[in-house]
DNA sequence: TATGAATGAGATTTCATTCAT
DNA sequence: AATGAATGAAATCTCATTCAT
């Protein structure tokens, strides 16, 4: 009444067993989007799914705001650690088909809850520049692999490398988004190869044989 | 969303302002979502967008459902008609361009609400198919074309058809959605023609020389 | 989530009988702060003395804040009013007692609201201006009397009017706050009587004799 | 406030250490109250105030209400030792201007807490008494000199001795209280003499020449 | 003694929907 | 047809207090 008051933001949990409470508020509250979507996202349901009270929900969150902050940081942090390319092979085909691998399998598995988080627009600034961070991630490197290739006489010169790769990056992104929603079940194998090419073919970049003649 | 309802259907509005009523509270709605997300969209917000009483609402909606499943209705009705490409030029790449642009130019918009709903699990089973239909006519006449030009010699005759229209179609439909997400002002026309460009080199369409002179 | 969404102010009652209600629920709000104090002061307790449901609350106001700030607002103006002192009688004196016993009248019956909300420093910014003004209304209103005074020779003028207002004042006040909160019954009357004699004697306005024979 | 408790009875304190949290417990209570009123008076807050954690109030306190009842023990006992005049000079109005001064300069902040108290109903018949008495304290003492001062020839003999204390004694507090509300800032001396004087004039003691001619 | 995680009743607020006028 | 007051279930958040460590 009268005065806004702000509840002293929660403060790291001091022991193991208040982490081990904390990670599993996040864990849990990622689940319930992904599985329920936002209508079961509540705090009761978040809490009676690690199996506490009301209550102890406020003693690691400012609130439900805050914990859907920390559940997109750890997913969105879980996603880049896992499109990592980390061995570094000569051949640029084969980083293009490894980074498409890797790209489809991290967005499919980790990521349902970043696609939400988009998507829905429940977003506050911090997401909102969180998302916009994870995106840039992935154009910054393929656009820095198109003007290495350019730069190489292996590329497509009249190529924009940022257009191009924001173009050709949604290619990616918006099939890892298909994959999971369309009703026919595709050969996510096939569809890597597929994306590779049509990504090696649009820059100009020459594919090597064998991979053209074995289409999985 | 979901609630149980015991109220009498509404009919067709009989009156021409009536009709006007009802369209600018799809119209609202549809604006709502956009601009302000599922947290926006409310029976008051949208009421009052359009000036009209509250209980207005339920002579022309059974349900707040009922008002999302014609908002999704007709943008994905507006979605099909504003792409259909009415001249049929000879020059295939002549018309990737002008669908491209068509697309880009005014689906943006449209293409956001269907995203949103499909992604904020607001999906009753007309939804879904309605979505997977509208995706299919797009998926369908991409894989159409590039057949011909298969058969016609003009692209490459190794690539699925189907997985190219929906791989290609996916980067024109998510560079359509992020291109006002993105901090960066991206300049549409030029966008067009790279869009364009990888769709025709990733198929292996050879590009005219006038575009290839000239990249904005 | 993810954006903050504040009620649209609700509007002013259209018909008669929003107003009824909206009165309404003033006035039990303010009769339950009186009557059980801060702790009984709940949305629940006010509108279930009204008969309507939790929600209709929300109809009229934005918050509980917003009740309370109407509440004491309604309460400041029914208070001044009441302390118009209508006829202007020569004799100064006369009208020191008449200010008296009004303001006793008024701040014991009226204002037992403002007093909990002064004390119990339940203070957004617009509360502590309001209750200011009221303030400044009656020290205002002093001043000028003793200022008037010290003009015509009746009063010493040694002594700086606004101070005089604030303490003297201040006296009134706080009389009018123990005589109801104090356990021994005090004559009303008796003590406008003393205050109206203590008040002149301090600024060394001459009190008639008739008035000093009959202390009541 | 008043939930019930069940957990036992904390013994006095047995080291200095102990002592010293008890009493921090208890100024910071205090502090909180007049600063940030009822809203922000949580044992959350005092207890990070002092530096210790949530389980080491209830090593002090019983619950939050024997804190409180700890508080305005405390208050009322210092206003009390902080007003009394030491050194009794033989002149009477010398003594009520230092009355006067000590009150003022002491006593706002420990006013302020006690008639918060008062007005926020948190009161059970142990405070109310409390609160009865302290008051009482300062009456009496006025009563009583008034009183020889009549019986003297110095003051006004138809006044009633305590009512003119009530009345009187309640100028000094509320301008106490009121001091540090106002806006403007107020010259505590010039107030002091303002208040002594009107003082005296109201029982109808002389003032000395020399306070009258310098007034500040 | 001190800690801080856990509790849960209770408060405020939201909003799709109904219905008397 | 339109209005807008009324509804109430459901959600979020608070905070005094307990208790295992």
């Amino acid at each position: 009444m009268g005065r806004t008051r702000t509840n002293p933001a929660p403060t790291a949990p001091a022991t193991a067993k208040g982490r081990r409470t904390h990670d599993a508020l996040i864990a849990a509250g990622r689940e319930i989007i992904e599985e329920h979507g936002w209508a079961g996202f509540t705090t009761e349901a978040v809490t009676q799914a690690v199996g506490v009270s009301y209550g102890t929900f406020y003693t690691y969150f400012e609130s439900k705001d805050d914990l859907l902050r920390k559940i997109v940081q750890a997913a969105a942090g879980q996603m880049i650690t896992a499109s990592l390319v980390p061995d570094t092979p000569d051949d640029p085909y084969a980083r293009i088909v490894e980074a498409n691998r890797r790209f489809l399998a991290a967005k499919g598995k980790a990521a349902k809850v970043l696609r939400m988080v988009e998507h829905g627009a429940y977003l506050d600034d911090n997401l909102r520049s969180l998302l916009l961070e994870v995106r840039e991630f992935y154009v910054a490197r393929s656009e820095e692999g198109i003007r290495r290739l350019q730069a190489a006489g292996l590329a497509n010169p009249d190529l924009d490398p940022r257009l191009t790769a924001i173009a050709l990056g949604g290619m990616v992104e918006q099939v890892a988004v298909i994959i999971d929603e369309l009703r026919e079940p595709l050969d996510t194998e096939k569809m890597v190869d597929h994306l590779s090419r049509l990504w090696a073919s649009a820059i100009g970049l020459r594919i090597p044989d064998t991979k053209t003649q074995n289409p999985a």
